[in-house]
DNA sequence: TAATTATTTAACAATTTTGTTAAACAATAT
DNA sequence: ATATTGTTTAACAAAATTGTTAAATAATTA
């Protein structure tokens, strides 16, 4: 790695600290700058501006999140593996990455437009992959191994129960009454959790 | 309602629909007042400051969630109904505001000290609700009624299956590839998927 | 070592936004 | 009808923030 691209990759680790705390308005480039350890001079002598600073952190952590989700979905396992996998390919980003879906949600809610031009860019819809799941829920429900579920609801369960205590982080810790450790460890304990609530929600 | 008070309401629900859309950061003075169809001297002539205005909006909406939700986890029903209960309760407020969780959970995220301010100030801690309900739970496993379960997990549980579709609008849109009155349609539809849901996954 | 490249400093311009003010005007109440 | 209160206009001050620049300095490379 060469002094620029170092550079580079320390200014936008410490963009994607801010952002993600703070959201793109919240933000401040002097913030960035200080987490990078340098100044606002060089900041700009790296990126033009604070927009395509963000745009390059938020097109990198949406794609990440996306892509992977895809090559689950239209993988080739069975489906309780497959909702496992689901499971914890998210846990694991967000262990890493606690403030990712509520940094992801914020900008897609002030600037619906940009998941479109994400979308169109990557030439991959969500559909097709989508479609791959939809038919092996209905292949399960018609060979009776699980309930009768509309896939759409199923998936959208996974990831509320994966992603929410994770966006609903400060609600919750209040609400359980538990510091930053323990609710850690809450969530720890609720990985396998998860797994338990969902299977045995679509068991016939 | 006298002058001052209607104005003071225009003005206090115009402030909500540009915080809940944009978060503080992001909402600006002109637009609430362009919203409240008039202009920001008379904003300021009625109330101090951005943050005012802000804390009002907050703190009224905050309150209402919470007192809602410790009344239902405090009143006594057969768990299974108060279970219902809250699922209706939470759906309802969040047809009513779509935005209302995101605009919560992204204040809370960037300002965390505001909750312990909150709960002091009203003098009710979510412990003691928090602990009938525990022991509700507690005993109807004893009973053999519902499964082994931490009644941790079921609260978070309800309140992710519930929240996460509207926090998650703008990507669940785009994953199930749902124009707005679709997936208005598709939420409408998931009440009843998220109470069997919920009870299928407790059952003994 | 000389030349090139990376980084800091410090000042500044431009923009955006919040908040204030005074004066004029409109509406309402006494 | 007059006094009071509510509202607009328009200008402005103050602050915060982004982005630029030139010159000095440090680090790397040829």
């Amino acid at each position: 790695m060469t002094e620029v691209e170092a550079t580079d990759h320390l200014i936008l680790e410490a963009a994607r600290e801010v952002f993600l705390k703070k959201g793109f308005a919240g933000a401040r480039m002097e913030d960035i700058a200080k987490t990078a350890g340098m100044n606002r001079a060089l900041l700009h002598y790296y990126f033009r501006s604070k927009r395509e600073l963000f745009q390059i952190v938020f097109d990198k952590h949406f794609t990440e999140l996306q892509s992977g989700l895809q090559d689950i979905l239209s993988s080739e396992v069975i489906l309780t593996e497959k909702i496992q996998l689901i499971i914890n390919f998210y846990l694991d980003k967000l262990e890493a990455n606690p403030d990712l879906p509520a940094f992801i949600i914020q900008e897609l809610t002030v600037n619906p437009e940009r998941l479109f031009l994400l979308i169109k860019e990557k030439q991959r819809l969500p559909g097709r992959t989508r479609l791959v799941f939809e038919e092996q829920v209905r292949e399960a429900v018609r060979k009776g191994r699980i309930r009768e579920i509309d896939s759409r609801h199923l998936i959208i369960n996974i990831l509320s129960l994966v992603v929410f205590p994770y966006i609903g982080r400060p609600y919750a810790k209040m609400f359980l009454e538990l510091d930053e450790p323990s609710y850690n460890a809450f969530l720890k304990i609720r990985r396998r959790e998860i797994s338990s609530f969902i299977l045995k929600s679509i068991q016939p």
